[in-house]
DNA sequence: CTACGGTTTGTTGCATGCAAGACCATCCGT
DNA sequence: ACGGATGGTCTTGCATGCAACAAACCGTAG
């Protein structure tokens, strides 16, 4: 497993149409709950409904989308619950990524991150945010990808791809003061992670962790 | 989802497929690398091809088959690596369980988690190692179960199935000893857990699974 | 206006046929 | 005897047709 998608995926055409989808759905270009029709999705496509049919049957099994028998397929929506458990377990595999990534010591991955925290510094100085949104997105997955577990790393992938968090990020950003704050606390955890601390690391990213879910909750309150 | 298994399944033929390969694999009914030739299952089963076939393809995205593309399908077999790493997120998820359990105060499953705590302590007594394995796979479960976050379970419940649990449990409590441990690991855990010592309730019921991994492997090195 | 029945439409579930590729054994040439 | 080409056979991938079911829609009776 290549973390949830399906590895060599580009020369079969469910494959295609899996990852395209599933862009889709993280991205937000098709609204939660619409409805997702295995004929016109072939049709636009250009294949017969066979190969959709298995794609959004891989995209049921990592939760991003509901087939109803004989009713139809829905683009999933995490109910209130259920984002509070993704980001539960949001904390629990990061915090257990900076633990690992700290006891192994000085890897690539290190300097990665250093790297990216100081395009972050500068992203901040200057207030760009989709650029400091980028760049928290780079180093939660250099933090995932330090921690050299595979199955981490998997199963990761599946709880951010439930949560399309790639838009939540910007919501959380859009607080006032938060990106300052988040930058610091990114700061801490990779000194820690530096000095192979590795308790006092995930104690601090599932802190950090916390603290952006309450930033984005409360940017969702303002919102609606 | 309702951990890894197809929700309203018996109603589909694919889902009866789905469960009943599931728990042949799980089971070790067939054995790990073995080809599974989708028109002799649907021969077997008395279908056709497509619903097998849609069957596998969610058992690959569970991570219990590997479709070779104009191969063959085989069960996987996690490699000692993987086995590794699926043990790291064993101890991660149980220590979050313990911790959230604890958090959560008396809730019904504390109650059933002591009553499992009284039969296991009268099995290992009496050196019913059958009865035991049941009684700790319960109590994973009660725990997992308490913890009362979805996403976690249905995470859990894939990683088990990946390493085919049932089975290895026997393994290591075969290790002499390891019984008695392990209740006695059980009890200390729980006793934190109701005093809703969470902290100290994650770090000693993570402390069990490494001790639970090292009286696998240890048996698992006897027995080749 | 409301409640109920029948129909119509849309959806997915399953069966089947064909095609493309991978693997293997065999045969031929050296 | 050995190496390479070649054919055959097995596998899955995809296209297509039909059937079963669900939901909405409309007309009708009360």
């Amino acid at each position: 497993m290549n973390g949830s998608s399906n590895g060599s995926s580009s020369r079969l055409i469910q494959g295609q149409v899996i990852e395209e989808m599933r862009r889709r759905i993280i991205k937000g270009a098709i609204n939660p709950g619409a409805p997702l029709s295995e004929l016109a999705l072939a049709e636009e496509f250009g294949v017969s409904r066979t190969p959709v049919r298995e794609a959004l049957k891989q995209l049921q099994t990592e939760g991003l989308v509901e087939i109803r028998p004989r009713v139809g397929t829905f683009v999933t929506t995490p109910s209130r619950r259920e984002i509070t458990e993704l980001f539960e377990m949001k904390e629990l595999l990061e915090g257990a990524a900076a633990r690992l990534l700290a006891q192994r010591g000085r890897v690539p991955e290190i300097d990665l991150l250093e790297e990216n925290l100081r395009e972050a510094d500068a992203a901040v100085a200057r207030d760009d945010r989709a650029r400091y949104a980028q760049l928290v997105e780079e180093f939660h997955d250099l933090l995932i990808q330090g921690a050299d577990n595979g199955k981490l790393e998997a199963h990761y992938r599946m709880l951010m791809n439930q949560l399309a968090y790639s838009r939540l990020v910007n919501t959380s950003l859009s607080q006032p003061g938060r990106p300052l704050q988040s930058d610091r606390e990114h700061h801490l955890v990779l000194e820690l992670v530096v000095a192979k601390d590795g308790d006092s690391a995930e104690r601090v990213m599932r802190e950090h962790v916390r603290a952006s879910r309450q930033a984005l909750m409360a940017g969702l309150q303002s919102s609606l």
